[in-house]
DNA sequence: TATTTTTGTTACTTTCTGGTAACTTTAATT
DNA sequence: AATTAAAGTTACCAGAAAGTAACAAAAATA
């Protein structure tokens, strides 16, 4: 019985928890070595199984990785949803989106962001994904001109803070190490309120958010 | 014969010049689709040559590999040098540096940066990229200590911000496309002058970069 | 306890790609 | 023009990794 199984629900259930557990592993090996840098032999030995087992939840790697995107999507749209709701200013709005997003992909149970390498994901599914994407960029951009419009933002490209903004967010899951001293949601908080600070109308003369102070990040040496 | 020779300078000459070309375009493909997602038979045919040509410049995929981060390595120092140089507060520095980096990188020759996947490299090359990188980072970040100190950059925490500018300036490399409406140059003043304006001590009401008006940032849908 | 179903393994095939060897073409030199 | 060296090509080899088939172990059911 390999490690995977914790604790004992009925059959289907089981079988779903095992299928997250792989595309959450995946996603952490994807996400670090690249789709094509993994190998299904390296997911399946992190899972204490073998190549072969992996076969009975997923049906090919390809499959493997648009379930990743598809997870990695749905943790977007959940971030831009409550950001939506919970802000009244459109920067506010934004942080806690960008917030929320961020902390949930490091997190412990999230799916790091999937970095998409050209032509890794083919056919209806890459154009699936491409969609959501660019439905999640919009809607993030809908939420920076509400702040531009109500004055919380300075007039600027949406299009281009959103860029800047999604830029930062995702390098973290290059240096963010989980082991460290600060939690996902210490890194997430500070990293958020210093990069909405470019788009502030009326930026704050400092920073909150602890981590700001206290010296070392947690940062990994060796690869990026 | 093949396009790669355009003038006829003499033969050392003819090599050094191929070596490069072979170097941006292994660099171009090896940061989009992933080093290991990147075939030599890719990169020979957008050179309009065979796999095996290749080795007459290049020992094997992993030195090729290597030169890209040379290259990359020495766009990032040299920008540190005219940053460190012409700046005069520590914000100018930092401002400076990070936008001759992006232009060099998203420029017509620029090797665009490789965003290593865990692994790839290996031995003593790996270990030499590393080093290399966290000089650079850690030399960045003492621009951003010295604005810290000179009152241009407000109290934070250094690692983080540094971080924070090298995703946002690193991830450009997802969006971009050069034959849009914007410049290489266009899109680096902009982000720059953007992404700083979250460090700065007393940030500017309103952005100067005409990209921040006009709408459409040239982006491109399809993968990241 | 015997039977059946589920889950996983070992051993294999196939494809793709990095790398090499032997040959051909092009161009410089005498 | 003949000779020699350089630059590329075609044809191949070897290893790695995706995916499959046939079997074994474990667990549920009877």
């Amino acid at each position: 019985m390999p490690r995977w199984a914790n604790a004992v629900p009925n059959r289907a259930e089981q079988q779903d928890l095992k299928r997250k557990a792989i595309i959450r592993e995946a996603a952490r090996i994807f996400s670090r070595r690249g789709c094509h840098g993994a190998t299904l032999d390296d997911v399946a030995d992190r899972l204490g199984v073998t190549k072969p087992a992996l076969y009975r939840y997923v049906r090919n790697k390809h499959d493997l990785l648009f379930a990743c995107h598809e997870e990695a999507m749905d943790i977007g749209d959940k971030a831009l949803e409550s950001g939506a709701a919970q802000g009244t200013t459109g920067l506010q709005k934004v942080r806690i989106a960008m917030t929320a997003y961020l902390s949930e992909m490091i997190g412990e149970l999230g799916v790091p962001v999937l970095i998409l390498e050209e032509n890794a994901l083919q056919g209806v599914e890459a154009e699936t994904i491409y969609a959501r994407r660019d439905a999640f960029e919009t809607r993030l951009r809908g939420l920076v001109e509400l702040g531009v419009q109500d004055g919380s933002i300075l007039p600027l490209n949406p299009k281009l803070a959103v860029f800047m903004l999604l830029g930062s967010v995702h390098w973290v899951t290059k240096w963010y190490k989980p082991d460290g001293a600060w939690s996902a949601d210490d890194v997430s908080d500070a990293l958020i309120e210093l990069a909405t600070r470019s788009l502030a109308a009326n930026p704050a003369h400092e920073l909150s958010a602890s981590i700001h102070i206290a010296a070392p990040v947690p940062l990994k040496p060796g690869p990026n």
